[in-house]
Formats: C-alpha cells, sequence, structure tokens
DNA sequence: AACGTGACGGTTGAA
DNA sequence: TCTTCAACCGTCACG
C-alpha cells in the first residue's frame, strides 16, 4: 500500500493482470475442486491458500539439514519466495504454520485493564457465560453502561476465543494446534490442496527433532507483505 | 545463480 | 443472510 500514484516504483510493473501463465504452464490443473494451479516448477498449488503442513515441515526439515532454499524450492517445487518466507517465519516465530487468514483485525473494544478482569473471570469461573462476565464487570464497577463490551456480549466472547483457546495465537499451544492440525487436514485431505498433491511430498513428512540448522536465510524481509 | 522483496490475484472470516 | 474489508496466502519478476 505505499505505492503513490506517480512514483511507480520499479517493482511495481505495470503488470497485464497476473495470470500465471507467462511460463506457458497451464492455467489451471485438473482437479476435484479445479482450484489447483501449476507454477513455473511445475509445483502444484491453490492461489490463496497455504501450503499444506506436511511441505512446510518439509521445507524446514531440509534447510535444518543444510539444504539450500534454492534446491528446496527446485525439489519441492515451490517458488523461492515462499520457502525464503516459511524460512524465515520459523526463524522467527518457530511456527510453521500459517497466519490467521480472513477476518476483520479486532476492534479494541476493551482496555487492557478489563480483558485483564475478563481473563480472571474465566480463570475463577471457566465455566461462565459471556452474559455473566458482562454482568460483573458492570457489578464490580470495572465498566460502566457505555464502555461495557457490546450489548450481546459478542466482544466478550472474542476476548475469551482469543485467550482461551481460538486461532491460536498462543505459541504455548503450538504442539496442540499442530496435533489438531493434523487431524483436521487428514478429514479435510479429499477436499483440499493436501488432497491435490496427493502423496507427492508425503513421505518423510514426520518432523524429527532439528539440530541448529545452517540452510536458513541470512535475513528476513518484513513477514506482512505489506500492501 | 541465489535470494530478498514488492505487486499481484486470490481466499478467508469477523464485523 | 449477505456484504464489506482487512488480514493472510503463494507466485512472479525485478534488482
Amino acid at each position: 500500500m505505499t505505492a503513490l500514484a506517480g512514483a511507480v516504483p520499479r517493482m511495481m510493473r505495470p503488470t497485464l493482470a497476473q495470470n500465471y501463465q507467462r511460463s506457458g504452464f497451464p492455467l489451471e490443473v485438473s482437479t476435484p475442486l479445479g482450484q489447483g494451479r501449476v507454477n513455473q516448477l511445475g509445483g502444484v498449488f491453490i492461489n490463496g491458500r497455504p501450503l499444506p503442513n506436511h511441505i512446510r515441515h518439509k521445507i524446514v526439515e531440509m534447510a535444518h539439514h543444510g539444504i539450500r532454499p534454492c534446491v528446496i524450492s527446485r525439489q519441492l517445487r515451490v517458488s523461492h519466495g515462499c520457502v525464503s518466507k516459511i524460512l524465515c517465519r520459523y526463524q522467527e516465530t518457530g511456527s510453521i504454520r500459517p497466519g490467521a487468514i480472513g477476518g476483520s483485525k479486532a476492534k479494541q473494544v476493551t482496555t487492557p485493564e478489563v480483558e485483564k478482569k475478563i481473563e480472571e473471570y474465566k480463570r475463577d469461573n471457566p465455566g461462565m457465560f459471556s452474559w455473566e462476565i458482562r454482568d460483573k464487570l458492570l457489578k464490580d464497577g470495572i465498566c460502566d453502561r457505555n464502555t461495557v463490551p457490546s450489548g450481546t456480549a459478542n466482544s466478550i466472547s472474542r476476548i475469551m476465543r482469543s485467550k482461551f483457546g481460538g486461532k491460536g495465537e498462543d505459541e504455548d499451544d503450538e504442539d496442540e494446534m499442530e496435533k489438531k492440525e493434523l487431524e483436521d487436514s487428514e478429514r479435510k485431505a479429499k477436499h483440499s490442496i493436501d488432497g491435490i498433491l496427493g502423496d507427492r511430498f508425503v513421505e518423510s513428512s514426520s518432523l524429527s527433532v532439528f539440530s541448529e540448522g545452517d540452510a536458513f536465510p541470512r535475513r528476513c524481509y518484513s513477514n506482512s507483505n505489506s500492501r
């Protein structure tokens, strides 16, 4: 979102709408969903969707074995930009998981103090309902009628989701999330890129204990591909 | 040749 | 239930 009209950086090519056909590869690959596309390296991907977990694992695993990103890219048929991005993220966060896609950024409807209080209530009484929390916030004088999280208590639910296991931003839950995701991906495999890609990459997708890697990028570009 | 990075078209899901 | 919109995705191409 930095490109200003009139001052078009060179990077911003005045493109013919990106169509993934510059390479002469077929635009789409026939899949049960008709979503698969083929990149320049011949790899299959779904535009807009994250690579499957086992490929992400594989990328990190190979990097840990000292395999260079360009080799990983060619071998797994994933663009080097993507390999670079995944490895950078892994280095920064220790997680191979993609970020949370979609949704709006939660509005700051509550002060940190209120959030803390909600956490406290929830810790003391995990079975507490949103509306009960809301009432208690009012009763304890933490909020008044104007400042209490919204009428439907949706915002309270949101806070609770994010604090007590929602989209899994919590690093402590990483293993748990990984497990859940694995199960989930198995369930969805037939209808996702995992299924589309089949077992092309499945062998040795288990992630072993890593030693200090050497093939990780030296630097990272900012994680968010800002627009 | 390898790699960092910005633009792009696309998907997702909370509001 | 539908729409909007900002987050994310991977690819591509440039430097």
